[in-house]
DNA sequence: TTGTATGCGTTATCAT
DNA sequence: ATGATAACGCATACAA
């Protein structure tokens, strides 16, 4: 380690050039009144000077750093980088700063870089976790530090969450592609590292209430959308997927391929959806007249289609972490918050036409 | 200020657990030999304690804080959380944390972040303006920290700059298109802020070296490899706009618009592509007979197309600025990079038809 | 309201 | 190679 440039002046410099003690420097600096005509020398040599606290020594004294961290699974991801935008802002507003890690998708990285982080300067932790939940790290990994977890729910207990409505979403894609007059509706699930086939996909949402999987609370929405129709559950019209535009192309292939009628299809991501769109125009169909899609979380701009879609309030989520993280440190308790989602009617949904 | 959390361990205590002084344990953990003796009592005890020495008190002793910052104008954009990713992994592979602020696309907010960072406890900082050059914030705003500026060049003289070559990814994608049979080839420049309108933009790109526009640079290119090929420049199949979805539809609709006849589109984004390909399609063109298309830094998976491109090698451009900025953290000088480019064709660029 | 003095966890300078 | 101790910049208990 070398050496590195130090703030030009420190508080003994400020109360040398002031003639006003450390003490009071201090106190001003946080806030406390102090009399009007010190205040008046202060401002002075700030000015000359543009003195600022460290944070390192502030953060040594026991006091916060003002510095938050973050831990995403990937930065490059417009899931995770609307969060992070999300609790930027809020930070920044609260004269907050970010410390920010990718896990690079990686469970080895995720744990260094709880690691790293849990030594450094941060007042509280936000923290979007890759790991599935069996390798969820030791809540000791995390020293205490004020934790929030974001974007999952139920990942360690006692810790605070904050979320999506999954099922919800499920339930109104679902059923506003129904009053379309749809009611052959593909479901393509996305998972990094699928825990069952298609064809096991509704009896382990049903029995692992403890799993925590975003396409199997979307899929819950789903079952009970058809069910209020009486639509019989039909597992050919499920795809278990992964989250790229490839695996969009080839569920969207296996689903036609099934013969399976299907006149909507419910795609967890903008990518998949995309792989669907371009599939299904190169097997001849129209969107939205033969089959409409809904996706989760449009990506405005970003996709040639205008996608009705579930939209998740990512900025919001990420700015709701902050300020729960904010109570936490603030020694208040925090419960979970399951943010709420909409339908956002655009292009690639319409009335079925019967002929 | 509340307080908040400390490290559970102090060297102190580790000094009383291992009967090592803290000496020779600081001298220990920043790599110095000592007797082995005293290691394995150290290591024993460290595992028990899991302690590890705070980063504040190391970087308020002068030694380097092992944090690098990060401004971006918004990290929420692929172009941005792109250069983000390769930076926090290279960072980590040095054992480096990154403090990561949005401007949030204000030029206020910009300097209020770089205020913030500037009292941190920075080792350096990488620097992606939004500011216009004439706004760019005077040096001494980063109190003398290691520097270097990314995505943009010539902005600050004496600060090394990691950039991509622009002219020639517009050279190289107007070059294709033309060895295409396409010789009728619009230009899309997009700007923040356009500087001049579509028949102003040759001559402001020849008076103006001091600009730093990477939709100018890219437009040399073009017009370097129109001269090339003996066609002449014409300012009808130039647009001046933003950089959104919108900001392509509304281009492409003024480039038809002009009566110009026109086989093939330079954009300079995938937000400002898609928006061409759904308005060129609106308006019954097929792509890519009718008009081939090339665009800057394909965002693969989040479009429906898959595009030719000139692929910018963000990912690099971050791992670059990093190491850049240790070599200046380390007291060595830096000079600029200028990364390569390169023509990826895919699927939207086709041999012309000719009837 | 103000100033003095102490301590936070670390590194560097000594002397050993 | 090691250990005692003085800084580093700041916050705070305490005395004034």
């Amino acid at each position: 380690m070398n050496t590195v440039e130090k703030p030009l002046y420190s508080i003994k410099d400020i109360s040398r050039l002031s003639g006003v003690s450390i003490a009071t420097l201090s106190r001003y600096f946080n806030g406390q009144s102090i009399r009007k005509s010190n205040e008046d020398k202060i401002k002075e040599v700030l000015k000359e000077t543009g003195y600022r606290p460290s944070i390192a020594a502030r953060f040594m004294k026991g006091s916060s750093s003002g510095v938050i961290g973050l831990i995403v699974p990937e930065i490059n991801h417009p899931f995770f980088s609307m969060i992070a935008e999300g609790i930027m802002q809020e930070a920044r507003k609260n004269g907050q700063l970010v410390l920010c890690g990718s896990s690079e998708g990686s469970l080895e990285v995720e744990h260094q870089v709880i690691d790293r982080f849990s030594q450094s300067i941060l007042d509280g932790l936000i923290y979007i976790p890759v790991a599935k939940a069996e390798n969820i790290p030791a809540l000791t990994s995390f020293r205490n530090l004020p934790l929030v977890i974001t974007a999952r729910r139920n990942i360690i207990p006692g810790v605070p969450h904050v979320y999506h409505d999954g099922e919800k979403g499920g339930y109104l894609s679902t059923r506003y592609l129904i009053q379309l007059g749809r009611r052959r509706i593909g479901f393509i699930a996305s998972f990094w590292d699928p825990p069952c086939s298609n064809k096991e996909l509704r009896s382990f949402s049903e029995q692992s209430a403890s799993y925590t999987f975003s396409s199997i609370d979307r899929f819950r929405g789903y079952l009970k959308a058809l069910q209020e129709e009486n639509i019989p559950y039909d597992p050919d019209l499920v795809v278990v997927t992964g989250y790229g535009h490839q695996s969009g192309v080839d569920a969207t292939a296996s689903l036609i391929g099934r013969f399976t009628q299907c006149n909507g299809i419910i795609a967890m991501t903008q990518a998949v959806a995309n792989g669907c769109t371009s599939q299904l125009k190169r097997q001849g169909y129209t969107i939205p007249q033969d089959i409409s899609i809904i996706l989760f979380d449009a990506n405005e701009s970003k996709a040639d289609y205008t996608f009705t879609s579930i939209e998740l309030h990512l900025h919001e989520m990420g700015q709701e972490s902050v300020r729960k993280l904010n109570s936490l440190i603030q020694g208040e308790r925090a419960e979970d918050t399951c943010l709420d989602v909409e339908l956002c009617v655009r292009d690639t949904t319409v009335l079925l036409h019967k002929e």
